[in-house]
DNA sequence: GTCGGAGTGTGGCCCTCGTCACATTTCGGA
DNA sequence: TCCGAAATGTGACGAGGGCCACACTCCGAC
């Protein structure tokens, strides 16, 4: 992995972002500040993958910043795309809860900081701090959550309501505050991957989209125009 | 709801079957007696809603006996299976990882003698008992696999190879040793709700299994005659 | 500049599967 | 045992979307 390790310095720095994730405020500020010191933070470049499906799993990975994806690869070689996951999101989970190998790979889709933090430290802080333990409970909850409606939406969403919600997702998540989803390094490949359909499939539904005036599609920036009718088209 | 509790002398029958589930295994002799009195089981008879998507929860299940369906249903009355529980399984843990409602609802396939276990002594045993909550996440973790799994397979397997894979599963879980698949109570439309297809299409894909000899059909009872080719046509 | 590779926009073919409609069989309860 | 309801088996039709093929654009590397 080519990937450098960030200075020293950094540790004041992890435990600024951490302080905004919920799932470690209830640390307070200085279980903050040791939680930052017991990981190692790492840049990586755009394009490289953090860690593979398959490999063995043993810590709990925090973005810091950047954009990456979760890619669940079958074993014919194709691709599903679970999660597109930013700032202040954590991944690694899943290796936490039993001694299994990693369940999917992540690949930065933009450059991306990312901090570490071993099993058995966030062991330690879970006996420290109960609190911890029911935050990460939560986490799990919504990730099943989102998962049971992820299924539900392949089961029952054509292909263009399942970009719609998609795109809401996005803009809600990633996007600026008026509805402009700008994702470099997002390409119409991967939306294909998230939504589980063919990628000149999904350039046909963005087309069919601008044609009803729901987005309008400039370069690889995409406007929300009538959220409402993107809505309904996406089920909600 | 028409449910029936148990007589008195339950509880060590519920003890006895507890025992058999490893997630309470780790409680140890004592510590099953105790739980088994720390709840109320319940008989439910067959097509009955043991909870709805939406109730507020406040209690794990055991599945102490019986078959049930965890259903889970869009704003358009869609309804998609999400699994199919036996002796054993365990149901609810969604609410209590947070508070929130139910993410979907239970309903009997055939009569189901069910335990409750109110989250307030769940979470006293697992205070009492570390390996509680490690079991408990093993769980979880199991359960986010299945999800991942199931959404990859609805983006990746065409109808007949979700089929074959489901009839796999349900032989290996709920079927005979000798690869027979038989569940009273469970309908063409619940195959079809497992796997997010409709029911014409699943009896269709049902004919050309056993036109090519893979499976033979005779009334409700199905049998795998060719395992390996199923698990081909299932991706496996 | 110019080359090459990645990403995007489109056309055509065809198969799967959803939907509707109906006949037939099976079942479970009185 | 019988009846009505539920479940199953099938046909016809059409739309959605996968797959293959190819042109075009854009951008970074040299």
């Amino acid at each position: 992995m080519n990937a450098r390790s960030g200075p020293p310095h950094d540790a004041g720095q992890v435990a600024a972002v951490l302080a905004e994730i919920s799932l470690f405020r209830v640390l307070g500020e200085s279980g903050i500040q040791s939680t930052a010191r017991a990981g190692l933070a790492r840049r990586y470049r755009s394009g490289q993958t953090i860690f593979h499906q398959g490999d063995p799993g043993e810590s709990l990975y925090v973005l810091l910043d950047g954009l990456v994806k979760v890619v669940f690869t079958t074993e014919h070689g194709d691709e599903i795309v679970l999660n597109m996951l930013g700032r202040g999101d954590t991944f690694g989970e899943m290796a936490l809860l039993d001694g299994s190998p990693r369940s999917a790979s992540i690949v930065t889709v933009r450059p991306a900081w990312v901090f570490a933090l071993p099993r058995a430290r966030l062991l330690d802080l879970m006996r420290e701090h109960p609190g911890l333990a029911d935050e990460f409970l939560r986490l799990l909850g919504r990730m099943v959550r989102r998962l049971t409606d992820q299924a539900a939406d392949l089961a029952f969403l054509d292909l263009r309501g399942r970009l719609a919600k998609l795109l809401l997702q996005l803009a809600d998540k990633h996007g600026q505050s008026d509805g402009v989803v700008d994702l470099p390094g997002l390409t119409q490949s991967d939306l294909a991957a998230l939504i589980g359909a063919s990628r000149p499939a999904v350039n046909r539904a963005l087309q069919s989209l601008v044609a009803r005036r729901l987005i309008a599609v400039k370069g690889r920036t995409i406007t929300l125009l009538d959220v409402a009718a993107l809505r309904k088209r996406g089920g909600l």
